[in-house]
DNA sequence: ATATTTGTTATATTTGTTATATAACAAATA
DNA sequence: TATTTGTTATATAACAAATATAACAAATAT
């Protein structure tokens, strides 16, 4: 999969490179045992130190994504490993919720948030589509 | 209103005090022309520095929810100065997506992601009534 | 007119985060 | 045994968050 990052982006890099590969997922462009570039290769494609892209492994192995074996370089996990569970859920409340107090105070009805969230999702679908 | 903020929270202090401002708005807590606490009283209630109040105070008038005027403190706006325009749901799109592509990537529905939303809609409801 | 209140701007300092750079360590493989 | 890879450890620079002090500018009160 072709990663690529936005310098002049406000979102930090190694952010960027988390929300990367979590899309990768989400598309079925990265698929379950599939292997990652190593974080020094990563690091000299992307013009970024490797311990930005050391930072974002990390991250997506802590949440369940990716695990990294020495010299065997990092592998997307199998779909069991992140599920929607109780925590994860918990999580993802708590960053929507300034989202949709928003949302909220703009007056946008719940159909309406709902209709944008789809529109995304479709979004994301026809990502996964163009794969090929 | 009564405004808190979480000093062991990983959010900053200004984003958490924007982020309660715009709730406060949202559940009508804070209603249009409403006087806000001036940042030096702010930040001696909530014992943190006037400048953080400030920028809190600048991003919110910045998104139009409020105005400020010299020596007559930071006044709540009318609902027409912060409407959900085009700018507004492109920039709720970006912040989504990210998240939208976890729960994707996960497994879980629109239709689950939807009802999270409007969980945390409900939510807001509730809190607006409970205002009393 | 003068003093006060208020937002605003400016400068400096401290602390934490992001990103880079270099080096070394640890495990698996060739 | 050498190489590859993730990992850990320092050090450094740049930036952001938060504080501290001071001053400026406009509106209001005395």
């Amino acid at each position: 999969m072709i990663i690529k990052i936005d310098m002049k982006s406000e979102t930090a890099l190694y952010e960027q490179l988390y929300n990367n590969v979590v899309w990768g997922i989400a598309t079925g462009r990265l698929k379950q045992g599939e292997k990652m570039p190593t974080v020094r290769q990563l690091g000299i494609d992307l013009g970024i130190n490797l311990h930005t892209v050391n930072k974002a492994y990390s991250l997506l192995k802590q949440k369940g994504y990716l695990s990294a074996h020495r010299n065997k370089g990092a592998v997307v996990n199998k779909k069991e490993f992140f599920i929607a569970d109780k925590d994860f859920r918990e999580d993802i409340k708590s960053s929507l919720k300034p989202l949709v107090c928003e949302c909220y105070a703009r007056g946008m009805s719940t159909d309406e948030m709902c209709s944008i969230l789809k529109e995304i999702a479709e979004n994301i679908k026809v990502e996964a589509e163009d794969k090929h």
